[in-house]
DNA sequence: TTTTTTCTACGAAATTTTTCGTAGGTATTC
DNA sequence: GAATACCTACGAAAAATTTCGTAGAAAAAA
């Protein structure tokens, strides 16, 4: 996994767009931001352009437009602000992060059973 | 639980050692986020001044110098900021959180089975 | 080919957060 | 009681992030 500058709110907004429309153009990514949030266009397109200098997406020129990509991975980024988040809100506690989200938040059994799955794989692992 | 205003990144350090020390002077804050980050007295002071503004700490004189104590409680601000982080960086997706958390961080066997409580517990309450 | 529409580039304004200098007050020391 | 040390208040600068207006290029429509 290479680093990479920790994405900001904004950023992360349209990492989200990209992840789930894998390329897409600044009007898409605005479009789908527009769904939870106002925003203008030349808005987006900035916070785009900022991220492409940093390197979180890549460009694609196709006739006028610009087709982006995120050029960071999903889990890659999870795991990192995962990492960071940790550390500044849990004192570096990941069990009791852990702990905390099972207990707020409705788990499935399906979820709970896979949940135990990787709970019996990490005690093997000794 | 009352809900409060996100704390930045610098408030959060701030809690973090009111938390830990029950209650504190600016200078201990400060000494106490000199061991990770040189930060000036007064920049402290600001930050605490600002949090006592929004409510997040409360100040009481004794002699020249102010005592602060943290306002709101450690448990509730992660679960706040938890939610949050949830919604922002896992798309709401509480378990793929846990996994995640689960796979990267090592966890004791005395954790592991203290988890293991806590799912039987939860399948219990179906 | 002219007009209109659609995009990007760029720069600057607005906002939020962080940092710090300076002034002034209170206690302590000499 | 004057000098010194120690604290807080305040305001403003600096830095980081977000927002948007305007200009101009490329494409599409007329």
């Amino acid at each position: 996994m290479e680093t990479f500058q920790k994405p900001t709110e904004s950023e992360l907004e349209v990492l989200k767009v990209l992840w789930q429309m894998g390329r897409a153009t600044v009007k898409q990514v605005n479009e789908e931001i527009n769904k939870t949030k106002e925003t203008g266009y030349t808005t987006t397109l900035k916070i785009m352009q900022i991220m492409f200098e940093k390197g979180l997406v890549s460009k694609n020129a196709e006739g006028k437009q610009h087709i982006f990509e995120a050029k960071i991975g999903e889990e890659d980024t999870q795991k990192s602000l995962l990492n960071r988040f940790i550390d500044s809100t849990f004192q570096g506690n990941a069990m009791s992060l852990v702990m905390q989200a099972l207990g707020n938040h409705h788990a499935s059994e399906e979820e709970l059973s896979e949940l135990k799955k990787l709970i019996q794989q990490l005690e093997q692992d000794k």
